[in-house]
DNA sequence: ACTTTATATATGCATGATGCATACATTTGA
DNA sequence: TCAAATGTATGCATCATGCATATATAAAGT
């Protein structure tokens, strides 16, 4: 019996509702404070790596290029973020406003409020294993480059540094 | 150090990355199998709960009744589910084809295979520490009857049976 | 120098999803 | 018998998206 509640199977079907409930809510929380998934995406991936280009976000984001043209020409309208001369005339890199600072500091805000909130509910003694577990898949998800700026989309880099990320550690944490 | 790698903050941003990595996941395949979350939320919801009316579908889904109705009706039109009669004249009480059934099975098929993946990259000793803690976040994640149905619904409840699942041992598992 | 190819961003157009307001059908209750 | 409630369906406007293509710039080949 016990066997089955520790089999691969079930376990695999739980993470797969949690992950599904945590990434529900976190989005609802964004909407809450005005932005969509991809919006805020491109806000934290901007404000943490300045200097991308559109074609960069769009990698990223799994966005067809035209998408994310539109998604930055919009958040740029916001005056959340804007272009600024590249190395070409041809490329614009992306940096964020005032503005879009204090979006990216609330989104951040929100997103921490309700994990924190959720990771509350745990007895501290399964804070490390729990770490454990996540360091690891975290770790054996981070595939290639892109992977790892597709997962970190979302995260709060002034809490996970890089030198401790389980996603950066695998690969360089700077844009290809 | 070691207090700084077990901060909750810390897990909490760690739990919210691998949420969204692993949602990312399951989501990519359900459309390499022919259909978006919405869709596949719809007949496995329906597969385990036959007799939902459109309605229900809706507040689950946390849509507008004019999209699941839609939705509803491009499944039909599918041949995937069709709707039979209720209560009610007004009522119509929806159920899978044996399409639906045969595309529930490939969603299933499809997601157990990815999360199985995923989970198979933990070292043996790590599994029944995990399974606590999500078996602990899940409970507290399941605040009503509607989340219930919410949380579960891309499970696949042949794997996790009432009896032992999490989320619906708090609330009974059956449409209110 | 001139042409071809590659790169980066932008846009026209058609399509599909969505929500709001409303319509229609049916049931319930005053 | 009429009004309110319930469940489903639809007209309409809006927004997001992808494809194909346009525009501008740079690099490479001849």
């Amino acid at each position: 019996m016990s066997d089955r509640l520790d089999a691969p199977d079930r376990i695999a079907n739980l993470l797969g509702a949690l992950a599904l409930a945590v990434t529900d809510r976190v989005c609802s929380d964004l909407q809450d404070v005005g932005f969509n998934a991809n919006e805020a995406a491109t806000l934290i991936t901007v404000s943490a790596n300045p200097g991308l280009r559109i074609r960069d976000v769009a990698t990223i984001l799994h966005h067809s290029h035209s998408a994310t043209v539109r998604l930055v020409a919009a958040l740029a309208a916001r005056n959340l973020l804007h272009k600024t001369a590249g190395r070409d005339r041809r490329e614009a890199k992306l940096s964020l406003s005032a503005d879009g600072q204090a979006a990216v500091e609330a989104i951040h805000r929100e997103r921490r409020r309700r994990l924190e909130e959720i990771v509350a509910d745990l007895p501290p003694q399964n804070l490390p294993p729990l770490r454990d577990a996540l360091e690891t898949l975290l770790t054996s998800l981070s595939t290639d480059d892109v992977e790892t700026f597709r997962i970190c989309r979302l995260c709060d880099e002034t809490i996970c540094e890089a030198q401790t990320c389980p996603v950066e550690s695998t690969y360089r944490g700077v844009w290809p």
